[in-house]
DNA sequence: GTGAAAGCGCTAACAG
DNA sequence: CTGTTAGCGCTTTCAC
């Protein structure tokens, strides 16, 4: 019952024509007489005929496989990006080999070798390293995704546009009557780290802003929140986060201390995930085009790999989502209190 | 600058052997003098060489590829199951082709038939259709992953368990003091929702359960405990939904009538999803061991193209996390209010 | 219109 | 130990 699965062979014996006029025919290229052709299809659906991508691939060099390699698949903003590609993949007719590399770059390195191996026509990396951009000089067809994408000029990139997104967070906490907030944002070693930052110094100039380094994780973010309120304080203090998970945490940090969120702190959040929709007060964000960003990122690689020439890096803009972990210190105080409950 | 990948030829001919000694030597398979393993080497390295398991997938049989079809990649459920996939698949140096069938058997099917074409070596499903089961006949090594699993008797399967994680969650309730609960169920048409029933129902008796359809999203849970919240009530009300986020809008429509959970009303998630911890006050939930149940079906899929006798359906427990959205009315009142605050 | 034959890159006999 | 040979399943000239 496990038997081989049928070949084009038996499709054209059984349908009593060549292997070469029954591909003719299944195919659809080539001059197939009518009835040839009828022939084959009915064989081919007799026997359940599926063809051999591998062998195909062999033939024409193209696989029909593309590779996403990211950090982690679990991690909500991800997930989206990856639904996007995925959904975008089908639709032309690719098939998506998907890989973590928990932001470990002998991980990253062993995905993409494995990626080379499958002979895939192309891949989307968020690196970690640099030898993604050493593939791509290898003949790979690429496009980075994120914000790391841009320290790799000349190859194909799309992520966020930081610099938008970070001026819409810090205008809004502007106009809602914050000073200069305070920032918590991620290691060091992450590019996602100086890029968040330095969209922040744009607008605020250089002066000296508060800045807490977490790992982009809830428990850090928590962390870092009680060491930001272990500081005496005059004034309300405002926070913004360089992803919604550290802004949950240091959510749960004002928690712990009896604290309220936005009466006593406000918390402005980065990246949009569905769980700050359900934290009270819901995290105000500024959100990212996740989902888009998959699909775009699929869309470039189909041009690169089709040859067409590499479009610059594509920066698709956040947007705020507005949800009350933001006092509004504008306002006249009156209407603050009738506004908290809401 | 964009040449042709070198093949093992021109290994062999750079490192001067020829092509099976090439082979033999990369491969480590058959006897080979230690120099000329070392010159295949080194021309290997030079050349920047990587076999293409394509043609090997063509002389072996096996690609070394595995399919995963789910419903919803972007399910943060979901994206917990491919996760564990994935890490596993690594393990075991596999590949994993990733598809998203959105719970639609037309996308299901279209997936499955690309899988096949890609001639996977086997594939893990959460099924929609049965078209799965079909080509499992057809000679496909198949897993079937999630409750929807054990529809398909002879199948090797892994699941949570159901049952226990429903008597888990309704012993939790009873302990806490509250009678029998509301449920907020998926709708009719997923195997999901008739299991979930029968396991509540083997427990509590078939007595009248108070029960209310929704499909399982944010809004849904939020129309459902709605309805539930319209109807004349006596008693304190405890809600069992079918999955968190359900469970995460019933705590929104609680919010939206002003109502306080626990104290106005009791609810109970089923998944353990991350965004759970982030509600106030934390959603209490059974948690399904998605990660574990994505590693699990991963193993038992190599064991099936192995060819070792498929084990059973595989049933893996889930386990209760308590985060303050279930009232305790069993405790002395005073202890109560004490404790609400914590 | 159709068939025969070559070959994509690799491995597994089989001789040497 | 090593080289030669024959395919895996398919497409694609090239003759007929």
């Amino acid at each position: 019952m496990n038997r081989r699965r049928p070949t084009l062979h038996d499709v054209a014996s059984l349908a009593g024509l060549s292997k070469s006029t029954a591909a003719r025919a299944l195919s659809g290229n080539g001059p197939v007489a009518a009835k040839a052709r009828q022939r084959a299809a009915a064989a081919a659906l007799e026997l359940g005929y599926e063809p051999n991508q591998q062998a195909i691939s062999m033939r024409s060099g193209q696989s029909r496989l593309i590779g996403l390699v990211i950090p982690d698949i679990a991690n909500p903003f991800w997930a989206e990006v990856a639904k996007g590609a995925q959904d975008r993949a089908v639709e032309a007719d690719l098939s998506l080999l998907c890989f973590s590399s928990d932001w470990q770059s002998d991980r990253e390195a062993r995905h993409l070798r494995a990626l080379v191996r499958a002979r895939v026509d192309g891949a989307i990396v968020n690196p970690v390293a640099d030898s993604a951009a050493a593939l791509h000089a290898f003949g790979l067809p690429l496009v980075l995704i994120g914000s790391s994408a841009g320290g790799f000029p000349g190859l194909p990139a799309v992520g966020t546009d930081i610099a938008q997104s970070v001026r819409l967070g810090l205008d809004f906490l502007n106009r809602r009557g914050h000073g200069t907030p305070a920032l918590i944002v991620g290691p060091f070693s992450r590019i996602a780290r100086t890029r968040f930052v330095a969209a922040v110094q744009e607008r605020l100039g250089t002066e000296a802003i508060e800045t807490e380094t977490a790992d982009y994780t809830v428990e850090g973010g928590q962390a870092a929140m009680g060491r930001l309120l272990d500081r005496p304080r005059r004034s309300h203090l405002a926070v913004f986060a360089a992803n919604d998970l550290m802004a949950l945490g240091a959510m749960l940090a004002l928690r712990d201390r009896g604290l309220d969120c936005p009466d006593d702190a406000s918390l402005l959040g980065f990246d949009g995930i569905g769980a700050g929709a359900f934290s009270s007060p819901g995290l105000t964000t500024v959100a990212k085009p996740a989902r888009a960003l998959g699909a775009r990122a699929v869309a470039m690689l189909v041009e690169a790999i089709e040859g067409r020439p590499a479009e610059g890096p594509v920066h698709l803009p956040g947007w705020l989502i507005e949800r009350g972990s933001v006092a509004d210190l504008a306002a006249p105080a009156a209407l603050r209190v009738a506004g908290g409950s809401r």
